[in-house]
DNA sequence: GCGACAG
DNA sequence: ATCTTGTCGC
């Protein structure tokens, strides 16, 4: 799963490589075959914010069971601005992603995919580099508009930017805030929501964001402790 | 011009 | 993302 990766130098050179690599997403998936193994991905940050981990979980699908696991250590590789966030965090989870012995069949990625101002959010930019299927779960909104889905759990409506569907504000459990899921790569849609719903059986965030993050957060401390 | 703005 | 106290509820 190594794949080389180079961080764009500026704003300019990095909105040039999002609108250069967002003919390679794939908006469809396969098939209506379901993944034996799901990867979550998240980055904890040092309080100093020039250090961060990235951590990479890789769950059974079925049993949600975590089968494999992987860090990274490095610091962020471009400064925060929304809309090219991706950039921040893309090598240090390329490098977890290459320690991993099991070979993921889906990434849920901690942030959007297409449900973005060039249509290559995060969950794009990984699915587009490993060419694995991956799709997005955001806490909050990055654009688009939306009517309140149902309170319950399953229910949801589309997430709309101008003329397009980019994504669906999903309704994970009964009465908590919903969660913004979009398609990543070579995924479509409804199997998106499909595969979160799988991901959701007691809390509102999936399963693999949840371990994701506490291996990152737990390896934080870990190296700040030694040195 | 002003406000919004994944993590 | 991280900082940060108490508070409401199961």
């Amino acid at each position: 799963m190594t794949v080389p990766y180079r961080p764009p130098a500026d704003v300019a050179e990095a909105r040039r490589v999002q609108e250069e690599l967002r003919a390679r997403v794939e908006l469809v998936g396969p098939g209506p075959s379901v993944p034996a193994t799901v990867a979550g991905l998240d980055v904890a940050y040092a309080q100093s914010g020039d250090r961060l981990v990235a951590a990479v979980t890789v769950l059974d699908a079925v049993s949600l069971d975590v089968v494999d696991e992987a860090v990274h250590v490095g610091r962020p590789a471009f400064p925060y601005v929304p809309g090219l966030f991706a950039f921040r965090e893309m090598p240090a989870l390329l490098a977890a992603l290459d320690r991993l012995t099991v070979r993921p069949e889906l990434l849920v990625c901690d942030g959007h995919g297409v449900a973005h101002p060039r249509r290559f959010g995060l969950a794009c930019h990984l699915g587009v580099v490993t060419g694995v299927p991956a799709i997005g779960v955001g806490k909050t909104p990055l654009v688009g508009s939306w009517t309140g889905p149902g309170l319950r759990r399953g229910d949801r409506s589309a997430l709309r930017d101008g003329d397009e569907v980019v994504g669906q504000v999903l309704r994970t459990r009964d009465g908590v805030r919903p969660v913004f899921v979009s398609v990543g790569h070579r995924i479509g849609l409804d199997e998106a929501v499909e595969r979160v719903l799988a991901l959701t059986p007691r809390y509102r965030l999936p399963e693999t964001t949840r371990t994701a993050d506490r291996l990152c957060r737990q390896a934080l401390v870990a190296h700040d402790k030694l040195g």
